[in-house]
DNA sequence: GTCCTGGGTTCTGTATACAGAATGTCGATG
DNA sequence: CATCGACATTCTGTATACAGAACCCAGGAC
């Protein structure tokens, strides 16, 4: 394995966490010599790392200024799950048709004393997302599809960027813990359907908390360069 | 516009071509001197088009060997198919909703006439496919979505991919352009639910063919690095 | 006052040089 | 005859240098 991190890796995972956590704002410009000069490693890698993050659209090439970290609109946030919608609802299937039932029995048991995480003193509710990460690994590797897996590893980066916006009141993730035992207990009895229809119930309760969201905090967007 | 392309786009489009088109076969090796110096290119561009290659998943980073390109066997056809059964069906239930009902109207009228097309001494069927792009684009304006149309795009490259892999018979090209028929009425007549039914129909009938086709004409892979 | 033009500066895109790692081969030894 | 090791060759990863293009600002002309 390799101990020594490539630096075009390197410059990747910091820009996309950057990104992602909110420290670079949409519509940040990136020049090449200015963040090559600030992470430390020369151009070369750090173009490579570039080319990654537009590829996961994270970052966008508006034309003329160069390249800038994507906009993350409540429009594109609709967009992104359109997508969700369609990809999850399937993985959901396929994982319940093909998973390993050992598996998702043991996640039955975890989101059923999911309360226990939410109540610890965890503001950043490390616990539980936790929890989820390994639902999605799960799901992953029981669905066992390359390509279903590789785009749903850009949505989930996408997703946490929606996730930074507004920090989740615990009612919600008290239903949505609920909505994911849902799911897991479906794909753990093997009902494809039910399993795909509770994905659904769960992405379109996600949204409406979003947009719920967004209505009652309007205000987050903030550009890098503004007033002198 | 740009009249002079960039040399790592010129790289990539002619890489990602002769993939495509199974001139480079899977399983070769891409070292990065001997294809900077077949296609004039240095390496800096070089590895950028590779990079590109790679999240496009045409190429795939083999431990140690260096770069290959990615093996396209029947599982990962199927792998492929289930992605596109979750994307392609959301993109017509949208393109139904949202769509310029002029637009699939036309199209309806071009495909209801395909059989003209079809009947054209043509063996790359350039003029059929060429009104199957069309409807793609269509559908992509329609919904309007970019992280759905980026997916689909990806996806769309490896089916040419697929496509290649054998002759199309008469019978199905037929076949699958009274499916498309379907799938673009409900579109034009604003049917979410049929529209996306007709395309797993479609997508159903597509990947039985290549089944078939797969267990008549087994052989297909023959390695770049032979025997001397 | 506005528009055009010229120069300077900065940026991207490309090429190349260099270092470290890996691989394959050849020879020697058990 | 097989296996292990050392060396040579090649490849990748990174840094840097250079050229062309784009942008910005200032100054002048209409």
């Amino acid at each position: 394995m390799a101990v020594t991190q490539r630096a075009s890796d390197r410059a990747y995972q910091r820009l996309r966490n950057e990104i992602v956590e909110w420290e670079l704002r949409p519509g940040s410009v990136l020049g090449e010599v200015e963040q090559s000069t600030r992470l430390g490693v020369s151009r070369t890698p750090l173009r490579e790392a570039l080319a990654r993050l537009m590829a996961d659209g994270l970052v966008t090439s508006q034309s003329g200024r160069g390249l800038v970290v994507t906009d993350l609109s409540l429009a594109s946030i609709l967009e992104i799950f359109e997508v969700r919608q369609a990809l999850e609802e399937q993985a959901a299937r396929l994982a319940a048709r093909r998973g390993d039932t050992a598996v998702f029995q043991q996640l039955e048991i975890e989101f059923a004393a999911v309360n226990d995480l939410l109540e610890h003193d965890d503001p950043a509710r490390h616990a539980y997302y936790g929890l989820v990460a390994r639902l999605d690994d799960a799901i992953d590797a029981a669905v066992d599809n390359a390509y279903l897996t590789a785009a749903l590893a850009i949505l989930r980066t996408h997703l946490v960027r929606v996730r930074r916006l507004a920090v989740d009141d615990p009612a919600r993730l008290s239903a949505a813990a609920a909505e994911h035992l849902l799911i897991v207990q479906a794909i753990a009895a093997r009902d494809a359907e039910l399993a795909a229809h509770a994905t659904q119930v769960h992405l379109h309760q996600a949204l409406r908390n979003i947009q719920k969201m967004a209505v009652e905090v309007p205000s987050m967007p903030t550009p890098t360069k503004g007033l002198p």
